[in-house]
RNA sequence: GCCGCGUUCGUCUAAGGGCUAGGACACCACCCUUUCACGGUGGUGAUACGGGUUCGAAUCCCGUACGCGGUACCA
């Protein structure tokens, strides 16, 4: 019998959700839809220390401007409820007890000052971090050193415990991993971990067990950080609910920035967006650039994503989340972590801008020209215009440079690049230019170049020569598109306007 | 320190025993364009190192180096 396929994504609501995160939501999800089945978002609140207020709801942002929305979720429910570890309280300690029980997990009373004093005691050069193990268990407060009866006692007395697990001796734990194979650990090496804080919260290890179990999980991919610690989480289901019916692993590597692992350092220091979207932390006010803010096309972001570290076998470069998730194997996920490259990143965007029709980012844009002070009257003129400039667009952001000059005249124009050579036959050119302007009948771009060219050669003018000057007064600069289809654009008053006051200014 | 996972152009990657190791980003040159871009063509540039196995190794095995992760009542 095989599973419907569910896949779940844990995140905790600690602060912002950066690119691994991000990408981990989207493999989890183009794996579930492809298998017609259900992506499930749980929340990790379980570190009351450092829950951050307005996280949980950044997250469900993110994935929804990604448009990665989970089946089920802490919001819009789901049977197998409730989806926020907090309010799952109860569950955890159930289980944590039965191990007790069964002699594979045992209650700890060691106080943080003792673990302290253990690990000051036992920390050498060689041995940096001491754990509590094997080695050190029987010199510890616990159930297994205690006496029945103050055990008994301590508990009935409400004293701060712990539970934590009882690693085996020199047992070969082995499980199969998606996209690394058969990766195995000698539990020997592994620490008793807590399962159950003294808060009566679960750790992640008893957590993700229990849920994964109850919430009927058939896959579960996380980042290569939660290796080391799968040990235990395999011994947890050989205990609790038997290996067979744990879910596949999957293991993917990390996104590293410049210098290591990508931190919200890197994004700061080298002037790029580490989350999806801007995150304020409200305790320490500190704002983390977004792609979305950065003016980043959500179908950009998440092809960039999904393709820092996995790749069809082709050579195709540009997909669309469906093509994804017809496309998309774990198997192909690479093994080794992937150098995040803002320029590349960019080289996307690009791309969607080119490709998509301009009604899917074209409130973005209006929103952006709102901010600059503009007000848009014209719609068909508005997207006339976007369709003109967005091949030479890498990010939303960009299309206010290239397309300003179409509703603000420029006022005092630079002309230095053309003073030097303008002379009085010129200044009549343009005269009669503007004379012929107002006898065309079809103001379009080929005419009016066909008509500039034709009164050039009259008077015996460089045509070259005249094509700078048209276009500073025009728009201000050297820059934009072909002269004449600014022109067109403009249509005969506007242009007949700057190029009478750019004469006035010369 | 110990444990684990990795390692192909600067970066993302293709090639999973067999043609001159392919593509993309970036960079450089040329073309297009009498603006700035876009675009087009071409170029520089890589199998970490050392041993095996094999007629033949980027590919399989061993070792070394390097990188990353873990080693918390954080996830």
């Amino acid at each position: 019998m095989t599973k419907r396929v569910r896949v779940r994504f844990a995140p905790s609501p600690t602060g912002g959700l950066h690119l691994g995160g991000v990408r981990t939501v989207l493999y989890n999800y183009l794996f579930a839809k492809q298998h017609g089945g259900d992506f499930i978002l749980r929340i990790e609140d379980t570190d009351q220390s450092r829950y951050v207020p307005g996280a949980e709801e950044y997250i469900f942002n993110t994935l929804q401007w990604c448009g990665l929305e989970p089946d089920e979720s802490p919001k819009n429910g789901g049977k197998y409820g409730p989806y926020r570890q907090s309010e799952r309280k109860e569950q955890y300690r159930k289980y944590a007890e039965q191990l007790v029980a069964q002699g594979q997990a045992y209650y700890a009373f060691d106080t943080a000052e003792e673990l302290d004093a253990m690990r000051n005691r036992l920390r050498t050069t060689e041995n940096p971090s001491p754990q509590y193990d094997r080695t050190v268990r029987m010199q510890m407060r616990n159930s297994f050193t205690l006496a029945k009866e103050e055990v008994d006692g301590l508990l009935a007395a409400n004293t701060p415990h712990v539970i934590r697990i009882k690693m085996p001796e020199h047992e070969t734990v082995q499980f199969h991993d998606m996209i690394r194979g058969d990766v195995s650990f000698d539990t020997s090496v592994v620490d008793d971990k807590v399962l159950l804080k003294a808060d009566g919260m679960p750790t992640y290890h008893l957590a993700v067990v229990v849920d994964d179990h109850l919430m009927e999980i058939s896959h579960a991919f996380r980042g290569e950080e939660w290796l080391p610690s799968a040990p235990v989480h395999i011994l947890l289901w050989r205990y609790l609910f038997g290996e067979e019916a744990m879910p596949q692993w999957a293991h993917l590597p990390l996104i590293l920035g410049p210098s290591g692992k990508l931190s919200k350092r890197d994004g700061a220091k080298y002037g790029f967006p580490v989350f999806a979207m801007n995150w304020t932390d409200p305790k320490t006010s500190e704002l983390t650039d977004g792609f979305k803010e950065k003016g980043f096309l959500p179908e950009a972001f998440i092809n960039m994503l999904a393709m820092l570290g996995w790749n069809d076998g082709t050579e195709q470069e540009l997909f669309s989340k469906d093509e994804l998730v017809q496309r998309f194997s774990i198997e192909k996920v690479h093994k080794g972590g992937a150098k995040f490259d803002y320029e590349k990143a960019k080289w996307f965007n690009h791309e969607w801008i080119k490709k998509l029709p301009i009604d899917s980012y074209k409130e973005e844009v209006k929103k952006l020209f709102v901010e600059k002070g503009l007000q848009l009257q014209d719609e068909s003129y508005f997207e006339k215009i976007l369709s003109l400039v967005k091949d030479r667009c890498t990010l939303l952001s960009d299309f206010w440079a290239h397309s300003f000059f179409f509703f603000i005249a420029p006022k005092e124009i630079d002309f230095t690049p053309i003073k030097a050579k303008w002379f009085d036959e010129k200044t009549s050119f343009f005269g009669l230019y503007i004379k012929a302007l107002n006898g065309i009948s079809d103001f379009k771009a080929a005419t009016l170049e066909a008509e500039f060219k034709k009164l050039a050669e009259e008077a015996t003018l460089k045509v070259g020569e005249l094509q700078l000057p048209l276009r500073l007064m025009l728009v201000g600069g050297k820059f934009g598109p072909p002269v004449f289809e600014i022109a067109e654009i403009l249509g005969r008053e506007e242009t007949i306007n700057r190029i009478e006051n750019g004469l006035a200014q010369l």
